[in-house]
DNA sequence: CAATTAATTAATTAAATGTTTAATTAATAA
DNA sequence: TTATTAATTAAACATTTAATTAATTAATTG
């Protein structure tokens, strides 16, 4: 082994290795990151260190720090399409429907309600508006569509305001996977596959019924 | 006016100057940017411009920006105790109760979205645990009771399950303003003092009826 | 009044961070 | 094979930031 022709440390092209894997790591680790602690607080070095490379790639593939965000919110959105794809259809939208749609989006894609709160809750700016204009052309028009004929065919109550009907709607299939920690500790409930059935039946029951005895089906006990 | 005995610069002990004010306005000025912004990106140095104070001073008072951002969280509890004071009895608490109580809090503490936001949602650590632990305290077991002696009653159905319906209440009330933005783009409402009342109107009659015509009610109109 | 304490400012320090660069090596094209 | 391009590393750079310090002045106390 002569000096000259020796690798001298690390440095260089490393033989055969697949760049795009590189990406692939680096956007992995910036979600691992990006969706748990707040921007500012993720540095380059620490993602590429969870990534396995070094933290000039980021600038190498990406353009910097906030060019790897961005490409991480485009990843992410491509995912919430896969899943939401089936669904664009025009048919109507039940309630039912609407409810397993987001739990089937939480199966796929756990790191929904993170990038959620992060981007809609609380960030401004175009992911947001993004965000919001995916719930609103997907879901808002064929589910008050739904209410409505609902509505107009007599099942609903003449009085109900469609658009708070839909907001309590979002509110009680959204809301409990948000506050997931706030949820487990204070009722003792667990969000996990096999409760999430319970939770959806009784989501729907409730919307559909309210908490009280019907008054015709009173003395049915 | 001889040179040495003018004060050269604006060094010094201020004349006649109250430190309280400038606690209290370096404690607005951290709530202005720290509820609106991420920790990392907000600087002590803007902190202290807002407040028109020396930088320093963060360090005098407050030990530093982590001293000073707790002591800002030690004063909005202090608000929270002031607004939900009154709440502090033993007796139940109705579906009603819960909705005023919160639209009230909401007046008063105009930042308590964001707030709640930043820390149930989103950080760990004592100051999610002190607000889960206010819920628990204040409102959960009186709802719970009041829920299930409903139930007992006989005026609520006998299968609901107690705690699925107060994430339910708890949903439909904190979600809409949690979700603002989003609230009134999608769905063109303003979540103003004046379609507040609108809004806990409808979750009150949604949550006891549920959105369908009542079976016995079905010939009413 | 004298001495001490409290409050404030400007300057400094030390650490961290995003980005750039030069060197280096493999892959590829001519 | 040779020249060029792609990919990678370590080091340097420029900036920002929280924190500290020394100087300075007012208030307070003995």
């Amino acid at each position: 082994m002569t000096a000259t022709t020796r690798k001298r440390n690390n440095l260089g092209r490393p033989a055969g290795k697949d760049s795009e894997r590189v990406r692939a790591d680096l956007l992995d680790a910036a979600r691992e990151h990006f969706l748990s602690r707040e921007f500012k607080a993720v540095s380059i070095r620490r993602i590429a260190a969870t990534a396995g490379v070094n933290g000039a790639m980021v600038n190498y593939y990406f353009g910097g720090k906030q060019g790897l965000y961005m490409a991480m919110v485009e990843d992410l959105f491509r995912r919430l399409e896969d899943s939401l794809g089936a669904l664009d259809k025009d048919s109507a939208l039940t309630v039912a429907d609407f409810s397993n749609s987001y739990c089937k989006l939480l199966a796929e894609n756990p790191w929904w309600p993170n990038f959620f709160v992060r981007e809609v809750l609380f960030s401004e700016g175009e992911t947001r508006e993004a965000i919001i204009d995916k719930f609103r052309s997907v879901f808002a028009p064929r589910l008050l569509q739904s209410i409505q004929a609902e509505i107009s065919a007599g099942h609903f109550r003449q009085d109900l305001n469609p658009g708070l009907t839909l907001l309590s709607l979002m509110a009680m299939t959204i809301f409990p996977f948000l506050a997931k920690p706030m949820v487990e500790q204070i009722l003792q409930l667990s969000l996990d596959e096999t409760t999430v059935g319970v939770l959806a039946a009784h989501n729907t029951k409730l919307f559909l019924h309210g908490v009280e005895v019907a008054a015709g089906a009173e003395v049915q006990s």
